[in-house]
DNA sequence: AAACGTCTCAACCGCCCCGAA
DNA sequence: GTTCGGGGCGGTTGAGACGTT
């Protein structure tokens, strides 16, 4: 039983990657673009998985990935999105340009853990430790990272809850800028954060989940999502913040 | 200077989701 | 409606860097 595996693992290579593997990689893209992983390794000459190629050339070989120290604005950000989120570090990643998913996932297990719990704040539950531990001894216990995901779905199904939803996050987390009015204005595209041709969006797609099968209002279905690609190759709307965040593939690559 | 422990982060693994057939 | 395959995600690992004794 079980799935093939994605490629050939007898001649492929593993662990670091080379200089010149590197180069080969982004020679490719630059000239045919990302299209098919699976394939890929093969054309450009490289003895890699199509997986590998991919998380390589994501998150480290983009030509926008910011790389450098987290800015303390930047700690704080990703400590707020936890906090909604959990660790949805591609959704979070969305929010923080030129950042990775798995940069950021490394970053929270080392530093932010850390720094949470010296301020004596349970990285999980975003909640002084002394109470969450109170918390754990009840039975059913669900920290507010993953309740609060899961309610916003849920909210979003129930079109009267939405307002309650956004009145919920913005209790915890005050200095939370949720307005969905404050985003950078999309060039080509009409603010689509609220309404979309008239449209108004589930809570889904405020929270950039327009492929979630919780989408309740279908914008996420109209909105140039074909070809199966997620939100890390088109970029997410999370929150109306699209723009210039991850759509990295609109690049000229020249 | 050497040995040991700890930390960091690039890379891998396995599962899930979703579109196509 | 079901199956299959590709892409994507979150969790985990392990090699190298760094710090301490």
């Amino acid at each position: 039983m079980g799935r093939s595996p994605c490629c050939e693992k007898a001649h492929t290579n593993k662990g670091a990657w080379t200089k010149e593997e590197d180069d080969r990689l982004i020679a490719y893209i630059r000239a045919h673009g990302e299209g098919c992983w699976r394939s890929l390794p093969k054309a450009a000459g490289l003895l890699r998985c199509g997986k590998s190629c991919r998380l390589r050339w994501i998150n480290y070989l983009r030509p926008d990935l910011k790389r450098g120290n987290f800015t303390e604005e930047e700690d704080e950000l990703i400590i707020k999105l936890h906090s909604l989120l959990g660790n949805k570090w591609s959704l979070i990643a969305g929010r923080l340009p030129g950042r990775t998913d798995n940069e950021i996932k490394n970053y929270w297990n080392t530093h932010i853990r850390r720094k949470l719990l010296s301020r004596g704040i349970d990285p999980a539950t975003h909640r002084p430790i002394n109470e969450a531990a109170a918390q754990n001894q009840e039975a059913n216990t669900i920290s507010f990272a993953s309740s609060a995901t899961s309610a916003a779905v849920a909210a979003c199904k129930q079109e009267d809850s939405k307002a309650n939803m956004f009145l919920q996050i913005k209790e915890r987390c005050p200095d939370l800028n949720l307005e969905l009015t404050i985003s950078p204005p999309h060039q080509n595209q009409p603010d689509r954060t609220l309404k979309s041709g008239g449209r108004s969006l589930c809570f889904a797609c405020c929270l950039g989940l327009q492929n979630s099968k919780d989408c309740s209002c279908g914008i996420g279905n109209i909105n140039g999502t074909t070809g199966g690609s997620r939100s890390s190759t088109t970029g997410y709307d999370f929150l109306g913040m699209k723009s210039g965040v991850l759509d990295y593939r609109s690049l000229e690559m020249k």
